[in-house]
DNA sequence: TGTACATCAGTGAACGCGCGTTCACTGATGTAC
DNA sequence: TGTACATCAGTGAACGCGCGTTCACTGATGTAC
């Protein structure tokens, strides 16, 4: 049965942000086009009007998490406190998409890096704006170096089966990124 | 036809090497059985008499390549400096295996994940030992929050299509972390 | 030391399952008059 | 505005493929005498 262009619309959203969730929970292999279908309230033959292929969607899941991402407007250890916790690392669905995927990303198509890549360099942009520094390039020092340890951190963090030392991760990158900041830079 | 007990041993060393180059080449879902088996010369059948599962071998491999690596002996700029670039980002089969697999074992069995956390903490103690700071405790931060972001580092360096920007994720990684190392303590 | 035989590592065909994808069909939408 | 009909989004069965795993068989090893 054919439905509404607004539901159309909204279909699509929901395929994209259940796809999304999903990625993030479990990995791009281990999530089928039927479940995500399903989560998005459809059945699985109805996915492929919307999405070219598995891959097709993908890559558009990852430019659209990016895109909508809200800005980072916090300073560098703001936003380090707020992402190195433990309700962020036990967060997969909602959480960073960074983390839950850029590994995998690594091997998928061009497109999919490409959105990916496009949400690195918005992310580096943002951080560098509030980054500890005296110039620009000191700035942009601490946000690449700072996201690089909280992206780190948080896929350590959720590695680890021992509690203790997966907090011990999060805590202590967090501190080592405040420390890092407040230092002068050793120029 | 039955091979000699020396044969069997090579043979399952010859498996786990295989598995191991594999599963940091391409994770560990995409990598077949079979494919790991031929690798190693074998057929595929013979693999259910060294392991009893795929996830078994997945176990295997990993406590096996962490406790096959080299001591970590160099202080963490050195460390990192030599962890840090395109050869080693280029060679995911023969890379650093955390940076590889961490993210992808979050996911996987319990014993898998024990291999790896067992390898986090070796890594952690290692690099504590000659990492900068005034006490144990300082050192012990430096060491965990410079190898949080020299895995996260490599992970977003190896994801990004660009090069440049790629490049750029390791340079300064590798400058932070030295930087963050020669400032004092805030404390 | 030589020989007969039991053991068992390796082979490759086969099985069962789940996945991505396709397709004929259905029936609500939305357009043409 | 109301009506007839063409369009097309959604359904669910089916297909083809590749994977992990099993198993009957083979033949070299290594042990018992």
């Amino acid at each position: 049965m054919k439905v509404s262009r607004e539901q159309v619309a909204e279909n699509r959203r929901r395929i994209l942000a259940s796809a999304s969730r999903l990625f993030r929970e479990r990995g791009f292999e281990a999530v089928t086009v039927a479940e995500i279908m399903k989560a998005a309230g459809l059945t699985h033959g109805g996915f492929y009007g919307y999405f070219k292929s598995k891959d097709d969607l993908i890559a558009h899941a990852l430019a659209d998490v990016f895109t909508a991402a809200p800005a980072a407007d916090a300073d560098l250890a703001a936003y380090a406190a707020n992402y190195l916790t433990p309700a962020h690392r036990d967060d997969r669905a909602g959480g960073c998409p960074t983390a839950g995927l850029a590994a995998e990303t690594i091997r998928q198509s061009p497109e999919a890096r490409a959105a990916m890549t496009a949400g690195l360099r918005r992310q580096i942009d943002q951080l560098s704006r509030k980054a500890p520094g005296a110039t620009p390039a000191e700035q942009r020092r601490a946000a690449i170096g700072g996201w690089a340890a909280m992206v780190g951190a948080l896929i350590l963090a959720r590695m680890s089966e021992d509690p203790r030392l997966s907090e011990e991760v999060l805590a202590q990158t967090r501190a080592w990124i405040d420390q890092a900041g407040g230092a002068p830079p050793a120029l």
